[in-house]
DNA sequence: ATGGTAGACCTTCTA
């Protein structure tokens, strides 16, 4: 089985290029970050054409998150539970059904810059709701994934240029920390545990020719329960997405189950 | 030291 995640910076803007993707490594089951719309303006057709179930929580102009899946969705929660008062599209989660049925949440951590005002509080507030959240869910003791865009970059080899972001929430070191702490719940990252070839980004930026100076740094992770960690078969990341026409800022990440 | 790009949407915010 494979699962997927990806910040896709609208899917609206993007939906030729997100279907050539899908078309082409048919993942099982996808996570999708700033899809930045409703849901009623989620393109659910073109995905349903292809074999999905989709299950969305939206926002408009900002944020917003998606599941696909060829298998039916099942038990899905929009919203990461903790803060009733929290209006951003941020969290979606569900049981990929099947003969081993999996739980998937789609992540996309507040970003928090400038890390001197309250964006830097309501993300590592997040972190800390996440914390909570993932402890619930691993005592359950199921094959979990929680992917996504974490806006982390949890070392400096996982940056091209880790001086350029020390000023930066995704590299400062209480959202490390936070990171870290999440992990020692019992949590693989899927990539470092596959491969963990240093030099591997998932995110360059539209700016400054961040892509063409390969100025990438590695922050969309898929953390594995032990029951998921243990049938891990491979992580790859898709990175000539990022030279297509009309790209994302952001590339797949793909992790292989057995399944 | 600065500015560079992209998307949603109404003019500026977020990243």
């Amino acid at each position: 089985m494979r699962l997927a995640t990806w910040n896709v910076n609208s899917v609206n803007a993007r939906l030729e290029t997100v279907v050539r993707w899908f078309e082409e490594a048919a993942p099982d089951v996808a996570c999708l970050q700033e899809i930045k719309c409703v849901e009623e303006k989620f393109p659910a057709e073109a995905f349903e054409r292809l074999g999905y179930n989709v299950e969305v929580l939206g926002q408009k102009t900002y944020n917003g998150v998606a599941l696909l899946s060829k298998t039916p969705l099942e038990d899905v929660t929009r919203g990461l539970p903790g803060d009733e008062s929290d209006e951003q599209a941020r969290y979606i989660e569900a049981v990929v059904s099947g003969p081993r049925p999996v739980r998937v949440a789609s992540i996309y951590l507040p970003n928090g810059n400038p890390v001197t005002t309250e964006k830097f509080d309501y993300k590592l507030g997040w972190m800390a709701r996440l914390h909570r959240h993932a402890q619930g869910l691993l005592a359950l003791e199921e094959p979990l994934a929680l992917m996504g865009d974490y806006n982390v970059i949890p070392e400096p080899r996982d940056a091209e240029n880790p001086e350029k972001w020390l000023d930066d929430a995704l590299f400062q070191p209480r959202s490390r920390e936070a990171f870290r702490a999440l992990k020692w719940l019992g949590l693989s990252d899927a990539y470092m545990q596959a491969d963990g070839a240093p030099g591997a980004y998932t995110f360059w930026d539209y700016q400054a020719g961040a892509w063409q100076r390969n100025h990438g740094i590695r922050i969309d992770h898929a953390l594995l329960s032990p029951q998921a960690a243990d049938r891990l078969r491979g992580c790859e990341i898709h990175r000539d997405v990022r030279g297509w026409e009309k790209p994302s800022d952001h590339v797949p990440l793909v992790v292989e189950l057995d399944l």
